[in-house]
DNA sequence: AAACGGTTAAACTAAATAGTTAAACCATAA
DNA sequence: TTATGGTTTAACTATTTAGTTTAACCGTTT
């Protein structure tokens, strides 16, 4: 019960980190505020850290390292179209209700600076995508699918999952509703939301 | 040809901060940059819109009056759901060709200062759907539709046309893809993506 | 042409902020 | 117990950046 805080300070300063780049940005965020907010000294941060610019790029890995997995759930288990559509909708719109922030962050600091793509492309957990092609051009030859192109399936189906997550605020005053029926109609959008593009796809008209 | 200089000052000051705020946001954005870009000295920032607030204000409600108009395009006028669909998808996606780093700007700046969209909603060019819900539900009853849900409905149709431009990079990056064939998808994407929504909500069955 | 007033520029100020330094602290091992 | 080395702190520095001041400029009006 002594020995924890060398380990200690280092998280600290990483969950503090997150959130406040995070909800921030790089350029919003302020050393000072992590510091504050992991209860330590600012110095502490470029102890362990060296600079702005790195503690940042940690950040930024960790928190990748979080949303991938997320989307190889879609491409690389071995079920069919239409249960990955429904599972990945159910299963992200969990997910990022408990990381609100998540999608915004990644997809802002990737426009601020492109080059992260190349960096975090190399890291082999990096979604692919070829599998999950080769399904869909499968399924439509056996008449599963209707004629679909894999790569604009995938785009259509992040779109619905994660956009809305991006854009709460515009979304929340087009609707005029407040976080709480925002909350329900997410929750609905797990069910609606595999359904719509399940409808859209499927040759199997229904009964 | 000699008065021009006043009007312009101030015109040219406006030109170039959107062009740098919609870059590199209100915390990224540097008042010399702006300058610089305008071709003039950095106190006439000062002098025109006195503050840094107070030009980002000014530049961001100009932003935002040139896309809600795109919005409002689907929900007000008069023809079905189906044609509504189909206008929208090819409008926007020439729209947001031509204003690539838009969509991404607003939503960026509604996240980090949420109080923005309370100002926006005073005015009277900002989208309402209650005649697009009103419209969805009559296509409903007709036997036009599925049944479907206005609002959701609305939610997707944005969200598959302005998330890709939104999350730019991460799409080239899963695909693997360069700006050209990105621009290709995304012209595909001005058909593809209204016959995935009408597939999905229409009650007619193709022969 | 002289005065006036809006416009522009250069130099300056004040505040914020990333990063550094040097000394103190404290657990562990010789 | 004392020496060692990683850890922590407080105070300091350098730089960046928004904003100000003062004077010069220039077209228009009297």
């Amino acid at each position: 019960m002594s020995k924890e805080t060398v380990q200690d300070t280092e998280e600290k300063i990483l969950v503090a980190a997150k959130n406040i780049f995070q909800k921030k940005g790089m350029d919003g965020a302020r050393m000072q505020e992590i510091a504050d907010t992991a209860g330590i000294n600012k110095s502490m941060l470029h102890y362990y850290y060296r600079s702005k610019k790195l503690l940042f790029e940690a950040v930024f890995s960790s928190l990748f390292s979080l949303l991938a997995p997320q989307l190889n759930r879609v491409l690389n288990d071995d079920s069919s179209i239409e249960e990955k559509v429904k599972n990945f909708t159910d299963n992200y719109i969990s997910f990022i209700s408990k990381h609100p922030y998540l999608p915004n962050f990644i997809i802002q600091e990737l426009n601020r600076n492109p080059k992260f793509i190349e960096k975090i492309q190399q890291n082999p957990a990096f979604p692919n995508l070829e599998k999950f092609e080769k399904q869909v051009a499968k399924e439509v030859e056996q008449g599963i699918l209707k004629p679909t192109d894999g790569r604009q399936l995938f785009i259509n189906i992040i779109s619905l999952n994660i956009f809305p997550f991006v854009a709460t605020p515009l979304i929340k005053g087009f609707l005029q509703i407040d976080q709480k029926e925002f909350k329900v109609l997410m929750e609905e959008r797990k069910k609606s939301v595999s359904a719509f593009i399940i409808d859209s796809i499927s040759n199997n008209q229904q009964p």
